[in-house]
DNA sequence: ACGCTGACTCCAC
DNA sequence: GGTGGAGCCAGCG
């Protein structure tokens, strides 16, 4: 059975696949979840998933590859520090060459195909 | 129980 | 080409 009862708990799982040095936008992941209509929600629920749970965050951005989020990641550059720590390199809160960094999950099967 | 806000994105003017 | 407004869904006051 899908333990992803919770449409929070998808984007978790989501985000959580993001490959180290990698980052990935809402949209993108709103779309791997089924609700690219969706993208507020996806940062909604990395607000609750950066609490607490082992959701890279920081990896996520806006579409413009902007670190819309990092003035929640404790209001300091952290958000930025940890992207820069992986490779990313990040200017003024924007990823530079997001585009080549971008990537894109896959669709989240309901549970196993 | 009702309504608002919110780490976004896209469409329209 | 730039700016503004509407849409989406779920948690929280």
């Amino acid at each position: 059975m899908k333990n992803e009862d919770s449409f929070f708990d998808k984007v978790y799982q989501v985000v959580r696949q993001i490959p180290y040095g990698r980052v990935t936008t809402y949209g993108a992941i709103a779309k791997a979840i089924g609700a690219a209509r969706s993208a507020r929600m996806v940062g909604y629920a990395m607000n609750a998933s950066h609490n607490d749970k082992n959701v890279p965050a920081h990896r996520v951005v806006n579409r413009k590859g902007l670190l819309s989020g990092k003035h929640h990641f404790g209001g300091t550059n952290l958000m930025q520090q940890l992207l820069q720590s992986e490779g990313v390199v990040v200017i003024d809160n924007q990823v530079q060459d997001f585009e080549s960094l971008l990537w894109i999950p896959p669709v989240l099967n309901d549970f196993n195909t």
